[in-house]
RNA sequence: GGCCCUAUCGUCUAGCGGCUAGGACGCGACCCUCUCACGGUCGAAACCCGGGUUCGAUUCCCGGUAGGGUCACCA
């Protein structure tokens, strides 16, 4: 028997029930009709838990990089591992992209809707097992797999061993030990029932190494794999490397975006695409956001970083835009510059570029997260602001959530202070930061709060206080602008022996009791229980005039 | 350990043979100012080490060192 007869034979046997040919599936996905430059890129996660936020980094710049050449980005669950699979996992990943605004245009959009599904899909690589067998099988006819029928204690020892001899582990030359078995060895251990998986049959030299033309690292050093990798696991299920090339290929990705995890095992994809005779896409491994752990740097792990969980922003009450504009700037810096030139554009503007991004890994830094993200807040409306507060508060604080309700106007005017100015405030970087910086314009919030008498300025007596106080009550009013309320503060101050502006305090300290700065203190402490506030006339304004009165004789 | 990747202020980075090494966050001072925030001005703060190549290296090459990744029937 040719050898070519026996390795039909051996497919036959070990995977009977396949029929298909890859040719079917390729003319059954056709090459996509696009423009020539547009690029399709695809997010692969496992449903495997919570979405880590390096997920989200990697999702969107494979959003950007195809939306902005007109191309498709698609979602595949890339669910081979049953036994790490979480039952809400799928439901997760597509509440955080969508939550991101990262839009697909491909594969499942919740739990029954799945776009596109005819065209590349199944979008679900438990639901695409034929073709992997298909392919697999395939390259068994053609002598470039083989069955191997290990078991893991077998290959337990097979690695001790090695590594005992100080030996690279692994399953290749001469310890594959099933590599070259014959038709009859194959058939014995079928007719016992005794599980195998489909090797990859390497022509790989662990001495050969060829230069690789990676679009985020550049030029890179790839080694051959020699190393019979499996192909299709005991359950049928195919391994990554292999899930990987099949859909790839098929689906029409012409960019691979992924973490540099996956550089090391390049060699083994750029192999299976050599052997099943298709052309391999672009790569771009990205690095991984890293965290600072006693002085050494690490990857964001899920098990012991909240703050890898996309959960933890939405917690805190991160805009999606803070959170997708501080992802942007770490992966191409010369994000600031442009949001500095353009700073009313949608981030989506934004010209990502896969050879801009740092071929090291950043460090997350929170404190950067909140600069931009009161940025970004900033130029939010109040009335944006209150409708996103209020989204935030109705999953995260009840209580507040029903005060927003309640309070819609009033809290819009609260939100507009000094929010429409040339040089508008900048103070929050999160919407769970709002409930307590504004609480003192809530009676019932307020009245709680003892004003607490050594905020006052330490050199005022309580006469002293208690006459400001008076005095401002009998000339208070509502006033139309700043200026005139202003004024009055001044005459006020005059009045009372108090400095009408610090630089004459500043000369002359002995002949005045303070300076208009201690009298609005007193006012700001007396209206407010702070010392610490945004514009005071603002806020009387907004309080109103009945308020302020009983604040002030409080 | 083998292989691979990486290395500029505390952090994110610009730099692509000649620069007082630039910016941003954070930090400090001052100005503006009714406090805070904003804004403005200024300041402290970096080229991992050693060899080459070169008239000249942060930049190119080699070697160390350090950090990271990977060596599964996980992705």
């Amino acid at each position: 028997m040719t050898s070519e007869l026996e390795n039909k034979k051996i497919a036959d046997l070990l995977l009977p029930n396949i029929i298909k040919k890859t040719g079917d599936y390729i003319s059954k996905y056709p090459p996509r009709n696009l423009p020539e430059d547009a690029k399709v890129t695809r997010f692969g996660p496992s449903p495997t838990g919570f979405l880590h936020i390096g997920g989200i980094y990697t999702a969107l710049i494979s959003e950007r990089i195809a939306h902005q050449s007109d191309g498709v980005f698609f979602l595949r669950i890339e669910d081979t591992d049953k036994t790490r699979e979480v039952s809400n996992g799928t439901a997760q990943i597509i509440n955080a992209l969508k939550e991101f605004g990262l839009s697909t245009d491909e594969g499942p959009q919740s739990e029954s809707i799945c776009l596109n599904s005819g065209k590349y899909g199944p979008y679900k690589q438990s639901e695409r097992v034929d073709i992997y067998l298909t392919f697999a099988k395939h390259l068994l006819e053609k002598g470039l797999a083989y069955p191997c029928f290990c078991t893991k204690d077998e290959l337990e020892t097979l690695r001790k061993e090695q590594e005992s001899n100080k030996i690279r582990p692994g399953y290749y030359g001469k310890w594959a030990r099933h590599r070259d078995a014959g038709l009859k060895e194959i058939e014995d251990n079928l007719k016992n029932n005794i599980p195998f998986v489909i090797r990859l049959k390497s022509d790989g030299v662990e001495e050969n190494s060829f230069v690789f033309s990676d679009l985020a690292k550049g030029k890179i050093n790839v080694t051959e794999n020699n190393n019979d990798i499996v192909l299709i696991k005991a359950d049928s299920y195919p391994t990554y490397h292999f899930a990987h090339v099949v859909d790839d290929f098929l689906m029409g990705v012409t960019h691979v975006i992924r973490g540099d995890e996956w550089l090391s095992s390049l060699p083994i994809h750029l192999q299976i695409f050599k052997f099943l005779g298709i052309k391999a896409p672009f790569y771009a491994h990205i690095s991984p956001i890293l965290k600072l752990e006693n002085g050494s740097k690490r990857k964001l792990s899920k098990r012991k970083d909240p703050e890898s969980s996309v959960d933890f922003y939405f917690e805190k009450g991160y805009p999606v835009d803070s959170i997708i504009e501080y992802l942007l700037n770490i992966a191409n810096s010369g994000f600031e510059d442009w949001r500095r030139g353009n700073p009313y554009f949608s981030n989506m503007e934004f010209p990502v570029k896969l050879e801009k991004i740092s071929k090291s890994g950043a460090l997350f830094d929170l404190n950067k997260l909140d600069n931009i993200s009161k940025e970004v807040i900033s130029k939010m409306t109040a009335e944006e602001v209150f409708e996103k507060t209020l989204t935030w508060a109705t999953s995260h604080n009840k209580n507040f959530a029903n005060i927003l309700t309640e309070n819609r106007d009033f809290c819009l005017q609260i939100f507009s202070i000094e929010r429409n100015d040339k040089k508008p405030r900048k103070d929050f970087a999160s919407w769970s930061e709002i409930e307590e910086s504004i609480s003192y314009f809530f009676d019932s919030k307020f009245e709680q709060v003892k004003v607490n008498s050594n905020l006052f300025p330490e050199h005022l007596t309580d006469t002293d206080i208690q006459e400001i106080v008076d005095s401002y009550s009998n000339v208070y009013q509502e006033e139309n602008n700043r200026d005139d309320w202003f004024e009055k503060i001044k005459t006020l101050s005059e009045s009372l022996g108090y400095a009408s502006n610090i630089k004459d305090f500043k000369t002359s300290p002995d002949s005045y009791k303070g300076h208009v700065g201690d009298v609005a203190m007193v006012l700001r402490v007396m209206v407010t229980g702070k010392t610490q506030t945004p514009d005071l006339y603002e806020i009387m304004n907004v309080l109103g005039k009945e308020r302020v009165l009983k604040r002030l004789k409080f």
